[in-house]
DNA sequence: TCGTAAATGATACTGATTCTCACTACTGTT
DNA sequence: AACAGTAGTGAGAATCAGTATCATTTACGA
């Protein structure tokens, strides 16, 4: 998705959920889309030092809401943010243990069309409704092994 | 895996990590046993009343670093508490997004085979040393689809 | 039994996130 | 262009899950 599709998109979400892209908003899909992968509050503001942080927060809910960013949750003490997967296409999550970074990945279609439907036969089972699911690989990446 | 063996499994790992095996703790893998998937401190709280919130806190933490319990983050604001993989078999979690609720199940052993060899290469892709998987599958659980 | 170290639990503290509210910016109307 | 009404902003206060503290109690080994 280009730079000028994918603001047409939010756009549009945004629209559908009777909110304003305003340009606070735009900096903050800009930071995302700019950090290649889940960012936390911190990172973000480093990323664009004119965003205050309680902005930050309020617009990263509503953008959630709104369908356009996700919120990550690892196992350190920071979320993080990305964009939606209707913007960016699904993908998983590698985690380092060591440092929190959380890298992007995908899996073939194949591999996914198989699991998706061993994930509808226990979901099933249990009476669960699934919407979606969510794979992540727990390691150390690139930087923290080499260190 | 029965409750005496459970026991002494428990016993060996604290006293692998020159830990004590006293009755705070001995109460805590009660109580996990008993809830048969992830809890809350709260839960756990409400489930044995002698324990004290400080305790549980304590632990937990103490429990988690010996490989006994596992600390699970979902997406609300409340860690959840299972008993470690080693001790109860690899699983994969139903999170109901209305509730926060957490169930596990469990995916054919086929099933996850493809997936690690999948997962082998990605991370060899990335640069990245994989220690495990994570698996989960977002929804709506039964009480709160028929609530 | 005694000395030492570990565990306990009530309480205070920390910090990521959320809330508040006076102020500013936008949007449509006359 | 001025105005009214509404949405967004941002500095700071409040919240609250989780952590740290520390005086007291308990357990282990000599
Ligand atoms: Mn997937
Ligand atoms: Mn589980
Ligand atoms: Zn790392
Ligand atoms: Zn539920």
């Amino acid at each position: 998705m280009s730079l000028n599709e994918l603001d047409d998109e939010v756009a549009a979400l945004l629209g559908d959920a009777d909110q304003r892209y305003t340009s606070s908003r735009r900096r903050l899909i800009s930071a995302l889309q700019a950090g290649g992968g889940p960012l936390t509050i911190t990172q973000i503001v480093a990323t664009d030092s004119s965003l205050p942080q309680s902005t930050v927060y309020r617009n990263l809910t509503i953008l959630e809401e709104a369908g356009v960013v996700t919120r990550i949750v690892t196992s350190d003490d920071f979320a993080r943010y990305e964009l939606a997967e209707k913007l960016t296409g699904h993908h998983h999550h590698l985690i380092c243990t060591a440092c929190g970074d959380v890298l992007d990945f995908s899996l073939d279609v194949g591999i996914e069309a198989t699991l998706d439907s061993a994930l509808a036969i226990a979901a099933a089972a249990a009476g669960f409704t699934a919407d979606s699911h969510r794979l992540d690989l727990l390691g150390t990446c690139r930087n923290c092994v080499e260190a």
